[in-house]
DNA sequence: ACAAGCGATTGAACCGTTTCAATGGTTTGT
DNA sequence: ACAAACCATTGAAACGGTTCAATCGCTTGT
């Protein structure tokens, strides 16, 4: 069963392929019995013209670059998806996403597939820095291929657009213990994410420079997905005497806080009158919950169009450029989730 | 300024097309020096392999399916698109998807592009209906281009994975008007989208049912996005009485509804005790929010897996396989932003 | 000193289309 | 009836890589 082509389209209607290929490509020049018949023969054998052979000659015809994110579900990525949208649209590109699942596999499968597709260039957000392999990263590298991480990578040299998680992490805190919390806890990301990693590190690092001191109860693994946390979250505060309740909760990120509040209110415990809750990215829902969640505003569509320029600028030109590393600043916006103590 | 080739990079670095073709391939046939000049002047002379014309002479490597949607920040699609991944990677296939924005050139582009790059096969939830150009679809149909749409489309006939909005939207004011509510109304979405329209119709037919007669006042535009739809809503109970205020909302989708209820919270109305609130689809932040939010479930994952199925087996068929029509019920989902009155 | 063996390199064939100058067949004008 | 003009069709070259059998230049063993 081997594939059709245009060649045996044309064997068996009986016309050269050039005809064929008229008619495929929609040409006025073919006489309409000619091409009925040939569209016959197309339908009856199956017939698939072969894509990327069509764009072997004539090659610039659409151009396109890549993006692949962690979790098309998750607000966040899908603001950096729409940032780079924008902008590359309004460079004449248009963008393909492919989800890695935050695996690492998936994301060389995509980074093989996007390369070999010509697509121009990628966006990436690696996947689980801690297992670091690279290769892949190399061999885009070799093949000069232009792509941009959206996180630092260990080992490689190469565009970088990122944001300072753990300042911002640290900032919070900050604000936390300024306020006169003392019993704060930082509900943390899935275990092998390295986000969770860098946010554990800026929650450290802010009791580092307080007068309080840090200790691993501190730390609550609790996930991000509603399935897994939810009963988690409830389970923490039930087998805690009320008295030693936290007064303040950061969270790994908005989704988590959102259902943290909400677990919150299932079990009687007022925000932020009891607790004050932090998230971290400021997603759009995270202003639409009925108390405004206090959070750590990621500029989402900035990080996607920063990467997106850099890019296309490695893209179009014909020397290979210095690679850039931007670091975007976050802001930390005080909504209704939070409490000042010492006021 | 040509595409330089490998062609060009043998020629500088004195050797065959082969012996580049294999340093790229990091064949182990090498000689480490000449491996060395080699990628040196590829350095220098910034060349890209070209992705297709590797992929011409081998070409099942890395099998793939598109997926074109409106929104990607929308969870609704993007729960779609995750249940396309799950079937698709079960079955060896990566997923690519891409955002036409509810824009009818855009997905013509789109398709133009996907079908271009050996991406197997296309999902597509068809942008703006009223418009209605397809001639895009009938060039897919000419090369027997194997695809999914994720709505009805006049005029073609095609596969499609649908469900039926119409009896959804019906349902819901049917059960609303059953619980004694009789002023009813219908935050509708954007007036270009074909959603809004089936949702208008069924809001209309619920009632051609009933012994209550529609008029149009109940159907108010307030879109789906927080920045457009926050300050109309607003000002729609600010210019009325409060004994005119509905008893009940039957919103759009499940974002407008949660903008609904926090603009309702500003304004001191409560909900479900002064006005019910139901949604539409039932995404992620629908049951995370303190009032869990009474909506229509729309089988999303579902959804993107039966179309991916219909979609495989289509490409998988060495013959042209008749066309599929799958339409999958919704849920009716009873949560806490809707009460009955005469109970 | 020569044959065998080996690693590195070559180059022609191939992948499946598009293109376009050349050709063949039909119609038109006179 | 014949040249000119016109349409539809053909077929070979081109696109930019990969592949692999053949070859080349060195070592090695005897």
């Amino acid at each position: 069963m081997k594939k059709i082509t245009i060649e045996d389209v044309a064997k068996r209607a009986r016309v050269s392929k050039g005809t064929v290929s008229a008619v495929i490509n929609a040409r006025n020049t073919v006489r309409p019995a000619t091409r009925d018949h040939i569209l016959e023969v197309m339908k009856e054998s199956n017939y698939r013209p072969k894509g990327i052979a069509r764009n072997l000659k004539y090659t610039n015809q659409e151009k396109s670059i890549g993006l692949i994110i962690k979790d098309l579900t998750y607000p966040f990525y899908s603001s950096i998806a729409s940032g780079v949208s924008e902008y590359a649209e309004s460079r004449g590109y248009s963008v393909i996403v492919s989800s890695s699942n935050d695996n690492h596999e998936c994301e060389k499968k995509l980074t093989r597939l996007y390369s070999s597709k010509d697509i121009k260039g990628v966006i990436i957000a690696p996947a689980v820095e801690g297992t670091a392999e690279i290769e892949h990263l190399f061999k885009l590298k070799m093949i000069n291929y232009p792509f941009v991480l959206l996180e630092d990578v260990k080992g490689i040299q190469a565009n970088v657009v990122a944001i300072d998680n753990l300042k911002a992490i640290k900032r919070a805190v900050a604000y936390l213990i300024n306020s006169g919390h003392t019993k704060i806890v930082h509900f943390a990301g899935p275990p092998q994410s390295s986000h969770t990693l860098e946010r554990i590190d800026g929650f450290r690092y802010a009791f580092s420079e307080s007068p309080l001191i840090f200790n691993s109860n501190m730390i609550v693994y609790i996930g991000s997905h509603y399935e897994e946390s939810f009963e988690k979250i409830k389970k923490y505060f039930k087998t805690m005497n009320r008295e030693d309740y936290p007064t303040a909760i950061v969270c790994f990120n908005d989704q988590q806080a959102l259902t943290v509040m909400t677990a919150l209110k299932e079990l009687n415990i007022r925000v932020p009158e009891d607790i004050s809750i932090i998230g971290n990215d400021d997603i759009y829902y995270a202003k639409i919950y009925p108390i405004p969640l206090t959070t750590i505003r990621a500029p989402q569509q900035e990080i996607g169009k920063q990467a997106a320029e850099i890019l296309i600028r490695n893209i179009e030109s014909n020397t290979l450029l210095p690679t850039e590393r931007v670091v975007l600043e976050t802001e930390f916006i005080i909504r209704e989730s939070s409490r000042v103590l010492n006021a």
